[in-house]
DNA sequence: GTCTATACTTCGATAGAC
DNA sequence: GTCTATCGAAGTATAGAC
């Protein structure tokens, strides 16, 4: 059995790799040897297991879009509150981007070229997540417990910072030192604290406790 | 005088065209051939005015980053309420991605590629954009009129929902409709009020107006 | 400043042996 | 399933005439 894979564990490194290379890079910016040579495999095989470059790219589209929407459905499922039920999906999203840290870039960047890569399969996956967001949100206005915001506004609201905020990371380390030598570097944690509270300004219908907290002191 | 122009209007559509197609493929994914061909000039006028693909891109940048932080600058110089301070720079660029579509995208993919082609001058005007949030901010809780939130995450939340409304907007429109027919589409107004609603909760002492108006009635 | 023709390189993809 | 060798297309860049 020299030099054969019992399973497909090329197939895997290969995915894996690829995962890295086309979030860092981009699908134009992505070099098929790059791909095998970080994945010690050889450039043959992607063609073998995956047909073309694109197919590969395809392949991790739908194991980064499909994974995620999965983590989700079943992180919130169990959830009856509408309110955290928004707050478990934003949280499981920005763990998922902390654990897999390619997942933000794919999704950025398949957004930059309009979904130009995006089968069926891919686009229900992501369709899902939207349909997560409305879900929750429509039901918490009807039972008069949250605010009325337009969903999309919302699903922007909850999901660009995070997304940006992840992606950004290279540039801010390499550019906020210099250009603002004053502020302290902003920490995963911060930040989520902060979206959390922002989110329930946005769409609960009292502030936060912190505020009212604030306010009776007056 | 014929075939040749008296001033450089050749470099102008060279670089007018260079920022439409690096905005819609990024730096590896625009091909200098389609950049020329748009420009309606000669691929070898590229390089002799701009001496490589990169220069090109290069000037785009500076061009795009730089025309931004003037316009802020010039726009929100007068204010000195650093609430509308804010509200001024964030409409300034959202009227500015309106009005010249490619700067979000080339914004978000200098992101991406973790600034790799941005030279000082670049990176200054980055900066300056940066700085005036920040400062706005301070002087904010500095008079007690705002409340203390990361710069950074303001940042993040003014910014990203902008940039990435905007950089969507191809994306929404070919996936939106199948995903969720049930919900309007958004519109830029639209976008505009909710998000200019979203910071006075987020940032602002008390809560907006509308909000206090409802909580009367109780 | 502008154009044509072409040199040079990189890259995706495949043929064919094992 | 894996590897080597290589092909052909595409892409950046330049030389040189006008």
């Amino acid at each position: 059995m020299v030099g054969r894979q019992s399973q497909d564990a090329t197939r895997e490194s290969l995915l894996g790799s690829a995962t890295e290379v086309f979030a860092a890079r981009g699908f134009s910016g992505a070099r098929v040897d790059e791909i095998a040579r970080r994945a010690k495999a050889n450039k043959a095989m992607i063609y073998y297991h995956f047909r073309s470059k694109e197919g590969l790219y395809k392949a991790v589209l739908l194991r980064q879009i499909g994974g995620i929407h999965r983590e989700i459905g079943s992180a919130i499922e169990a959830e009856r509150d509408p309110l955290k039920r928004l707050q478990r999906l934003y949280l499981t999203l920005g763990e998922a981007f902390q654990a897999r840290s390619a997942l933000p870039f794919i999704m950025v960047r398949e957004i930059l070229d309009g979904g130009a890569h995006m089968d069926k399969e891919v686009a229900r996956a992501f369709r899902g997540i939207v349909d997560l967001v409305r879900a929750s949100l429509e039901q918490g206005t009807t039972e008069g417990r949250m605010r009325a915001v337009n969903p999309v506004f919302l699903h922007f609201m909850m999901i660009a910072p995070l997304i940006i905020f992840n992606v950004s990371r290279p540039f801010r380390e390499r550019f906020l030192p210099v250009a603002a030598p004053a502020v302290d570097p902003i920490t995963p944690e911060v930040f989520k604290a902060q979206l959390e509270d922002a989110l329930l300004r946005l769409v609960g219908p009292r502030p936060p406790a912190s505020v009212r907290a604030k306010r009776r002191k007056r």
